[in-house]
DNA sequence: ACGATGCTTCGACGTTAATCGAAGCGTCGG
DNA sequence: CCGACGCTTCGATTAACGTCGAAGCATCGT
């Protein structure tokens, strides 16, 4: 017998294929609501209310209540680093919902992770930050240099605000479709909400995917591939 | 309906105590025999035979037979870093295998994860090895700047030998107990190993514990506590 | 105040899967 | 070659849980 946290019961809410479609829905970090949920797991109501409960109580939602609505969301961060870590096991071992479609190259390419850029476009941009030495390794995992707060100030993103989140500002998140690394945490957030606001790229309503238009994309390229 | 790899059939597999029990006792990066992995689980030989089957078609699990021995261990690194992800949100959650007795202080101090150093020491050494300057971010996650090669040469660990090994040479794993990060890849396998050599610590039998000698205690922490 | 909407609780049904006894198959030691 | 050992397969039992219909409770709109 082994000491330690017991992993069963959150192995076990994540086993059900119902609520594995909820989490796998609210790994783009977006709040839904209750019928929401239920739609996109293929259940009823009912049963949909006795999987939420379930997963509220094995901590891995968070609950904000909101007049008649209630809206679920992914607990932290952590735990939707968790579940990317387990779609890259998942699709490693060729465990695949869906038969590759028109949408999985796009999920791909850029999709959202919670609250930020993931896909080869977010590996890409991960990459580029290392190359401008913008981010260096640092006690919890990485940190943001000078150069790199030059960076993102000339890009137009707010470093002060993201700072002053109570969340980690940079993160290493690993990318089940890269196996790579790409930016959580605040900055990582407020890069993605940076490059939507400049309209190169906006989030597929209902989905995860992050569309680039022709332009955003042409910019993005521009910006990951030049060397300094 | 969300397309992506198909989180439910691990989370399955992970789900059961039985096979959970036996995911964690590899955790340490240990090859068990199926009989030994049986008593570890609690359930008898054919019982855990069968789990034990489904573990290695879902691709957790890797095989290695012996003669009329089949030594099961986890299938490779990434697989340890999520089942220690997913100890860190049950043990956030509260959901504890055992109440908290001699043996969880010393699994938070210094254990073994798959084959590098993890716990408190394992934290510590890793914030000593960024603030030296040892290692940096890099496009996949850390890499080893020459000032860190010089370290761990005078520590005595043989860097090119590591760097031979397929595997990648500094990841950063996140630990449950601490939720920060520690190294590991061949450069943190490679760490723990030297100190065992030197003396410092040495793996407890049939558990993921490293006890540190008093004087590797000693020696450690003047090795993690001297600024630079 | 009334019905409509969003969600939960209760109860019953059905399916899945974990478990173990017994038997079978390969491997090692003598 | 034979028995001991390690492990797997088969079959049957049992327990757990996901599922949905119906009813109940709260909240919003009018």
């Amino acid at each position: 017998m082994k000491a330690g946290p017991d992993i069963s019961i959150v192995g076990a809410l994540i086993g059900d294929p119902a609520r594995a479609n909820m989490l796998t829905a609210l790994a783009g970090g977006v709040a839904m609501t209750a019928t929401e949920l239920a739609t996109e797991a293929g259940v009823t109501q009912q049963t949909a209310s006795s999987h939420l409960a379930k997963l509220l109580d094995g901590g891995l939602l968070a609950l904000r209540k909101q007049g008649r609505h209630r809206y679920f969301q992914l607990a932290n961060e952590q735990t939707a680093a968790m579940i990317e870590g387990i779609m890259g096991l998942a699709h490693h071992a060729g465990h695949r919902r869906t038969q590759p479609g028109p949408k999985e190259p796009a999920l791909r390419e850029a999709r959202v992770c919670y609250d930020h850029l993931a896909g080869e476009r977010g590996v890409a941009l991960f990459d580029s930050l290392i190359r401008r030495n913008a981010l260096s390794a640092a006690a919890d995992g990485l940190a943001l240099t000078p150069a790199g707060e030059q960076f993102m100030c000339d890009f137009g993103v707010d470093v002060e605000a993201a700072r002053k989140s109570r969340r980690p500002l940079c993160l290493a998140c690993l990318d089940w479709s890269s196996r790579r690394n790409h930016l959580a945490g605040a900055l990582g957030a407020a890069l993605l909400q940076t490059i939507q606001d400049k309209g190169w790229a906006r989030r597929e309503k209902g989905t995860r995917i992050v569309r680039f238009s022709p332009p955003g994309a042409r910019a993005f390229d521009k910006l990951v591939g030049e060397r300094i």
